[in-house]
RNA sequence: GCGGAUAUGAUCUAGUGGUUAUGAUAUCGGCUUCCCAAGCCGGUCACACGGGUUCGAAUCCCGUUAUCCGCACCA
């Protein structure tokens, strides 16, 4: 088979230090890789240009939580029924089926002796049972100690301190936190590289918005953007502002972040001709989610990959979360004036309640206090799963008006989830040109300058001690403004060029014997080989220019 | 997970049941040269792992692992 792309950026990634396959010494791993020197550079880089974008910008605030997640989470948030499915194969016809649809709730075991598992479609008896469940499953401390998975996803993170940053944003909405970290899934068989990992890197925002004002404050400002959208049937070319109001995005809070994400991934160097949002079909949307949008990066190789999810996943999570561990996950929507609301306010009587309901008395009166009384009738409480009468003489009721400053509501969830490595890894395969140099083979890494892993690099054109000690001086300036720089006084200059171009370094500085005189270097660009004689002083102010990467004309 | 193919230095690769296992690139040292992968000399680095057959296995057989292709799976 002839090389293709991704060959060719597997063998330069793990030669040059970009990506090596995990824990190859020991045989390897399917779906774990290492990031090198340069590989582990560029995700920081990365990672560091999406806080531009989403913290700086967009005024997120990033926290950090615990890649171990208890149990209780992500059973409260759908993942460990939605994660877990028991799957059966169909020899005849090929299929796959979750063992649940066909045989409800009897127990598997039981059903596969008795041959009840039989195909959809066919009839044929199905067999190879097995679990898929994408979950790393542990254990927090020793012996009966409590259930844990590695999560798969950073997102339950923030949900579960919402009451905390509601607070910490003074309760106003909206308002967006960020989490950068490592998820895992244990995929059944990972492939296509680093693009499926089972441990993988990934920056999540979630936008706590009022569901009945999904909009965005800087909203406005991108209308006239234009952006690509493809519904699964239709390709749309319109301008952010028509994608809403052609309802074809939902929301402007959806429409705001598809447009940011764009901004995003052009500024880092992704082909903008290799680069489209998708709708998720119905069938396609995950539990959580009522809508939502893929950029999707396009692979020479493997085609059209998603790498970054924007969905709209409603109050879904704080909804679960609020109910399955009783904090209040509200956020209030401020009437103009305090409403105030005429109530028939029940006060229980303890020392009627108590000798009645014993131990059940207390969970009676909270509940209690929050009731409407009845105009006439009986009163009738539910209390753990019973329901039972309170006689007329354990409460009083009276008439009382209460001041309400506003509506309690579930807050509605925007989430951009980017996954790193595969933004990483198109990033590579969008700048990888090949051109030809004297029939040799010449590769280049045009990465944009803020994202590029070494940023310069510094060559002093001879060994001669006087050039070496005057390079030496601009390196070490260089560092101390923290520019990346590599400095290397060996070989021919066009051999340290050529190292450097393959790694995507977009300038380098050549300290020459007039340096010694004028005080002047030459800057030499990557993608045009032009030289520009600049003088020495000068250099880390347009360095640190080129970095700021201001975002590109789209 | 199922089926097929593959596995030799960091990379690409030659090779045979039998001495010390090719060659190139890269890399390191030396000489030389100095603005786009120059040359010469020298050095470092490999038969994926485990078992079997055999006097002898990197080579043949089996298994494992990984990679690639197809199927299935894929918030």
């Amino acid at each position: 088979m002839p090389q293709d792309i991704y060959d060719k950026i597997s063998t330069m990634a793990k030669r040059r230090g970009f990506i090596y396959p995990s824990f190859e010494i020991y045989g390897g791993i399917a779906g774990f890789y290492d990031y090198g020197p340069l590989g582990a550079q560029l995700k920081l880089n990365i990672e560091n240009l999406w806080r531009r974008f989403f913290v700086l910008k967009d005024n997120c605030v990033e926290i950090s939580t615990p890649t171990i997640t208890l149990f209780e989470v992500l059973k409260a948030s759908g993942h460990v029924e939605e994660f877990t499915d028991l799957t059966v194969d169909c020899p005849k016809c090929k299929k796959s089926f979750k063992v649940e649809d066909i045989i409800g709730s009897t127990p598997v075991e039981e059903a596969l002796k008795e041959k009840k598992i039989k195909c959809l479609g066919c009839g044929t008896i199905l067999t190879n049972p097995h679990p898929v469940n994408l979950m790393f499953g542990t254990t927090i401390g020793i012996g009966d100690g409590r259930a844990a998975f590695l999560r798969p996803e950073t997102a339950q993170g923030i949900f579960t301190n919402f009451h905390l940053l509601y607070r910490y944003n003074r309760e106003r909405l909206p308002f967006g936190v960020v989490q950068i970290g490592k998820g895992y899934r244990n995929e059944i068989s990972p492939r296509q590289g680093t693009l499926r990992q089972r441990e993988f890197s990934m920056a999540e925002a979630e936008v706590f918005i009022d569901p009945k004002i999904k909009t965005h404050p800087k909203f406005p400002s991108i209308v006239n953007e234009p952006i690509k959208l493809f519904d699964n049937e239709t390709e749309h070319n319109v301008t952010v502002g028509e994608a809403v109001s052609r309802h074809i995005i939902n929301s402007q809070a959806l429409a705001y972040y598809v447009h940011l994400t764009s901004s995003f991934l052009l500024t880092a160097g992704v082909d903008p001709k290799k680069f489209r949002f998708r709708k998720h079909a119905s069938d396609e949307l995950a539990h959580y989610a009522t809508e939502c949008w893929d950029a999707e990066l396009y692979s020479e190789r493997f085609g059209w990959i998603e790498c970054v999810g924007i969905a709209d996943r409603s109050a879904y999570d704080l909804n679960a979360h609020l109910q399955a561990s009783g904090v209040d996950m509200y956020a209030v929507r401020k009437y103009d004036e305090p409403k105030v609301v005429k109530r028939r306010k029940i006060t229980p009587k303890m020392d009627v309640l108590g000798p009645l309901f014993k131990q059940e008395a207390g969970k009676i009166k909270a509940i209690l206090e929050t009731m409407e009384a009845p105009a006439k009738g009986s009163l009738t409480v539910t209390v753990d799963k019973k329901t039972v009468k309170i006689p007329d003489n354990a409460y009083d009721v009276t008439e009382v008006e209460e001041k309400t400053p506003g509506e309690k509501f579930i807050p509605n969830v925007i989430e951009p989830s980017f996954g790193i490595d595969r933004v990483l890894y198109f990033l590579i395969e969008h700048n990888y040109k090949e051109v030809s140099k004297k029939d040799e083979e010449y590769t280049i890494l045009s990465f944009p300058a803020c994202i590029a892993p070494i940023t310069a690099g510094v060559f002093p054109l001879t060994d001669d001690e006087k050039l070496v000690s005057v390079a030496e001086q601009i390196n070490s300036d260089l560092r101390d403004a923290y520019i990346h720089t590599y400095f290397d006084t060996t070989g021919t200059i066009g051999r340290r060029y050529a190292r450097m171009d393959e790694v995507g370094t977009p300038f380098c500085i050549t300290i020459d014997h007039d340096t010694l005189s004028d005080h002047q270097v030459t800057i030499r660009d990557r993608d045009t080989t032009e030289q520009q004689r600049v003088p020495m002083k000068a250099i880390v102010g347009i360095l640190k220019e080129k970095i700021a990467c201001s975002a590109p004309v789209h």
